[in-house]
DNA sequence: GACGTGAGTGTTACCGGTCACACATCGGAT
DNA sequence: ATCCGATGTGTGACCGGTAACACTCACGTC
């Protein structure tokens, strides 16, 4: 009863607490919690043991306001979740937590670079420890440049050919890899839907295309330029599908594959046996399409935790080394990509 | 050069640079910073002028140790992004964003009670203001019940018998409506493709779709039990698809339907013509299917906005009300729901 | 026996804000 | 003329940790 420090009960106890419980400075508390070498074997279990008895959790406030670290990474991410960025959010997640580090997670509603810095700058505010973009938009990861904070930055999705450090799939690899693949299949040319303008995804996807087309000589079509969803896929499909000589589309993504499956099924299409169509993510539900779609995977997941990677080492070592990850692709065949009509 | 604190210049302006340079106290310059209404005119100019000259931005990390309030919400979350909680996150950001607070994700691995207590661990070590899960599994929510610190709580897409404030679509009255249209266009009963135990949405889904059987004196046939992907829906599909007095089946997730969609369509079963499939979540691909999938939509970011908003009253209040938002569903008809066959 | 050395511990200042309170000034009511 | 309250501003303590440094003591060395 006497004691009104213990008489309260509900109030968390500081490190004040655990240091008159275990009869010894703030200091040594603080030793033992940063596991300082220089501290005796029974002085640490009595330390310890107070600090168990008391259920003491020392305030990472306090800690972040001497030590200038935060132990948080900010991310920016596009409002509308998709397939592609949610997979990376997971992977980054996964390295985090390993390394003892939250996310604190930023939304911006459009890519363009006022509202992107509008978001870094939140986060600065926050005091994050390193910042993040999930940038499938090229602006996006050009509002990491020239920040006034010297703090520790990394883009995922992002061109090469920035100054900030970049984890990215092969696409140019994989979009150029699934056009041969039709090639070899015996198609004459391949015909592209592509990814709306300013999307980095998009213009590589295309490039990879258009190499494996030029290497072999063959035809290069006009690309339609589609939006990432169904309904362009299928807008743009209906126009393919009224062409008789296209025998092979590469779609730059998975949905606009959909739309464009339904689009030729509409006019009496068959595919893989009229046309054959590849696509881009593998969205779980490629598997169970009719029919099943083949489709280039890159793996999202280990994008994100490459890309934390980079972000740690960078921390780590305290210097901006311009590194570049590249994770490669996967092509997975399934059932709408055949030999070419004759 | 003589001054040294100017000199630097690198070095971030901190409040009583800022005092120096407008020539009056710290806490007037914190004064000013908090609208406090107690400052004149001129010398609330004068130190906001210091403040743009000196490019002064207030360290949160210092504000947040003497008031208690960081301004970061804590999310816990299931590893894996799927389509409604990636939604739900999505609201929760955008209320969040208006609202100043940053939201803090802590991705679990398993939906347990172990996982997800330690996740809470981690968040309220890191210091958040309020607590979220978004909750598919009905253990991640009763890990918000008895935690140490009195700390304001919510979850999403959780049972409503919880003690903890719930904001959730109206999974029940969804799935009765969906079945209920299809025993108006004169099935004889409808099969149920359940979502797996343990969750909270499968066990409403579930539920709804019962109570609209028993409602009109239907049979109520065994439901089959997948886990969400579309690979269940396909191997349960087959299943249904084997047997001929099935004419109607209310998949509990877009996912599973789709499945089931190919294994009706690999049997030979036509659909809408020989066999009703209605779904649940209205993923963005739904309408681009074949055919085109009937489903119910619940409003997943409208859910996300709604719990931040439960959060953040009871914040305010500094009550524990025992809350819950419920919203409402949609039924979207596409071309998978047609009148039974003669 | 004096002395350097390293382990183990405590003291004090400090991080960058906010809070409680003291103080000065001024107009208006008593 | 006096006292009051409102307004505007400054002072010092404090939030809960960590960094820098000082101190004590046992031990081995010359």
């Amino acid at each position: 009863m006497g004691d009104d420090t213990a008489a309260v009960g509900a109030a968390r106890p500081v490190m004040a607490d655990v240091a008159r419980a275990a009869g010894v400075s703030k200091q040594t508390v603080s030793r033992v919690l940063n596991d300082n070498p220089n501290v005796s074997r029974t002085t640490r279990a009595k330390v310890e043991a107070a600090m168990k008895e008391l259920g003491y959790r020392p305030n990472s406030t306090a800690r972040a306001l001497t030590t200038g670290k935060t132990g948080v990474l900010g991310v920016v991410v596009f409002d509308t979740f998709h397939y592609g960025p949610a997979k990376v959010l997971e992977g980054i997640g996964q390295v985090a937590r390993d390394a003892d580090y939250a996310i604190s997670v930023m939304p911006v509603r459009s890519a363009d670079r006022r509202s992107v810095r509008q978001a870094v700058d939140r986060l600065l505010l926050h005091a994050v420890d390193g910042l993040i973009t999930i940038a499938p938009e090229e602006a996006m990861a050009r509002a990491l440049l020239d920040l006034p904070h010297r703090i520790p930055r990394v883009a995922v999705d992002a061109s090469f050919d920035s100054e900030v450090p970049v984890a990215a799939a092969d696409e140019r690899g994989g979009a150029s890899h699934a056009t041969e693949h039709l090639l070899q299949l015996g198609h004459r040319t391949v015909w592209h839907i592509a990814g709306p303008d300013g999307s980095f995804a998009a213009r590589e996807r295309c490039a990879g295309w258009r190499e494996a087309l030029e290497r072999v000589g063959a035809d290069v079509p006009q690309p339609l330029v589609g939006d990432w969803e169904a309904e362009s896929g299928y807008l743009l499909g209906r126009e393919l599908a009224a062409r008789a000589d296209v025998t092979a589309v590469f779609a730059a993504n998975d949905f606009m594959a959909l739309g464009l499956l339904r689009a030729l099924r509409e006019a009496g299409r068959r595919v893989p046996e009229d046309v054959s169509v590849i696509g881009v993510d593998d969205i779980p539900e490629a598997a169970y399409l009719i029919p099943p779609l083949s489709t280039v995977r890159p793996d999202f997941v280990e994008a994100g935790r490459r890309c934390l990677e980079l972000l740690l080492e960078q921390m780590a070592s305290g210097r901006n080394q311009s590194l570049h990850s590249v994770i490669p692709t996967q092509l997975i065949i399934r059932r709408t990509s055949a030999a070419a009509p004759h």
